[in-house]
DNA sequence: ACTTAATCGAGACGGTACGTCACGTCTTTGC
DNA sequence: GCAAAGACGTGACGTACCGTCTCGATTAAGT
């Protein structure tokens, strides 16, 4: 259909071919040797299409990783357990973080400088949706007494995602489930629990 | 006149003399923009000088980085006061990701590939010397009753530096005092007080 | 307002804006820096619009060199003179060279190949025209006695306008008054003049 | 010898390696489709290493066409028979027109623009040689009486290769041996010949 | 006058070559 | 005998044009 008697590809199509060749690059030879030849060569695309979107390759690998988020975007329904809600959102996070998305990161950190809003807004846009389910889970364990209300404090609610970024980026790959099980029991959860 | 009898470098007092240049290149220019021939420049050595101690840029400003910590190391003593002592070492901490060791562990976390002892080894050269700190810290509370005697758990005791690792990597700049204070105040320190 | 009413222009209305244009070009940047790019956006035509009517940019200026060409062709009137009538025929040759025919020519030879029958068609487009004026000149003086009969072998007929061709190609600029003089005085006339 | 065990090629050795390869692509595809990239793979070289050497190809070209002149300089002695001499010289220039220096010299005409002393330094070495023999030709013949003396004016002196180049720029190919008995028997003895 | 098919402008596209830059290796030269 | 200096082969960079191709908008010709 699209490729057969396909005539040229242009706009989105063309963008989406390029994302998805700039993510496989990334997965088989990581962000540091990245190439815009090679993201080029693999979309079957030439390197001015590339540079007509994105300025470099911090941008272009930005976009892919927002646009493969955003196609794969299941929302989270909570259950109302707060420790294996926030279980299952951390090991989402660990997943993620194992695909293109980890990659992505991991060279936004490496080519970051006290520089710029563009930093900033990269951060909020990988924080800001974390936060969001935290505090989603927190508040529903407020509401049914399980959770303390002061824990609703946004370092708290950030606090387990910071951890998963931590120690991806730190160990070079995503926390095992046994790592989330241990974030869980000895740090977030006493943290939160109400009553005592 | 420092030159004309200058004779010429060699062994270790070179090899001093390419760490400053490269710390120096680090601080002004950043890992991600760090160029191997300015280092050459700056310490005005040859290429081959450089590349003949290490194999490549990371290998270099890690072994610069060392010589810059360990040259400045000085010993922590423990005043008995957690909190207190919590801080101190805290701060000392953000004050050296403000210089060059912070820009060689951005550099180090955008190269790493899930690679490699290397990667294991830099981390426990990073994490080790704090854990033992806070450690020392924790066991002097225990003793005086201020801190849970499970709050020596390993993952505990790191808490505190893998928050500020996770807040300058993510943020680009090391944690002001006033972060600091927030997460010992309401993280760290619930976390750890006996009693309650 | 030129802009509302302006009706697209087709057919030889283009062609010719797409002459002017390339025209224009070829005097301001030369052969060798004229873009077809440059030349559409000059005319506000479309790139296909010139692919469609021209292979190629050597053809094109052809074109629009043999159209300005035609289009200021006034016929030569000889006054039995002979000299003073080469003179003036040579004179009207170099300011053509001065206009887009010349850099016309300087492009057409450098990428000339032993190549092709297209080769003797442009060159003879050139050459032709000018033996034909030349053997009249020269049919004259046989007739009134003022030049030998056997200078109306080709290669002296040709001779003048060759050396202003060699002139105007080695030198990057068409001779001036006074090397025609000279080509006259020592070559031309000394070789075709009868008696002696 | 200097090509199995070859250490790296340097300087000169460089540089002779890199003229060789301009000349044999200049003579297979042409100075309009040469393509510096092919120059360097074709030598085995760097492109920075050309570029360090000359700034563009019309440089590179010429430097190659000057050195690949000086090397194969036979110098030219005169038999005293004007018209022999004469055929031997304008039979070695067109040999000469059919190798690289032709093809260089198309391109150089293809780029020039009423500019610069370049254009005045290049067409100097490609006439004043020509200028001296054809003068020591001359000489001779008007010492033996077979010149006139008149005919020692530089334009009649530079009449044949003038011919010559006008006949290759023109044509696409050197003169052929009937051609420069034509331009001798027609244009230049009849013009230089004493007595009659 | 109203479609209908052609033609146009605009410019996106896959390419190729450009000229530059930094890499890591290697050679030379001076100390 | 090692160091500085820097030339070298390599290969990616980001840019500029090429010649081809879509895409609507416009327009002349046929109904």
């Amino acid at each position: 259909m699209t490729d057969s008697t396909a005539s040229r590809r242009r706009g989105d199509d063309l963008e989406r071919a390029i994302f998805e060749a700039a993510l496989e690059e990334l997965a088989e030879v990581g962000y540091a040797n990245l190439r815009m030849e090679a993201i080029a060569a693999r979309a079957k695309a030439g390197k001015a299409s590339l540079y007509k979107r994105w300025p470099d390759r911090a941008h272009l690998i930005r976009a892919a990783a927002r646009h493969k988020a955003t196609e794969v975007d299941t929302p989270f329904e909570p259950s109302g357990d707060v420790r294996a809600d926030m279980e299952r959102v951390m090991r989402r996070i660990t997943e993620n973080q194992g695909g293109p998305a980890g990659e992505a990161l991991r060279g936004w950190v490496g080519e970051l400088r006290a520089s710029s809003e563009e930093a900033e807004e990269i951060r909020d846009a990988i924080e800001q949706p974390r936060i969001r389910v935290f505090a989603k889970i927190f508040e529903i364990g407020i509401a049914n007494g399980t959770v303390r209300p002061e824990a609703l404090h946004p370092r708290i609610v950030n606090l387990a995602p910071s951890l998963l970024t931590q120690h991806f980026l730190m160990k070079g790959r995503p926390a095992t489930e046994a790592v989330i099980g241990e974030i869980l029991d000895q740090i977030v959860m006493p943290l939160i629990t109400a009553g005592r």
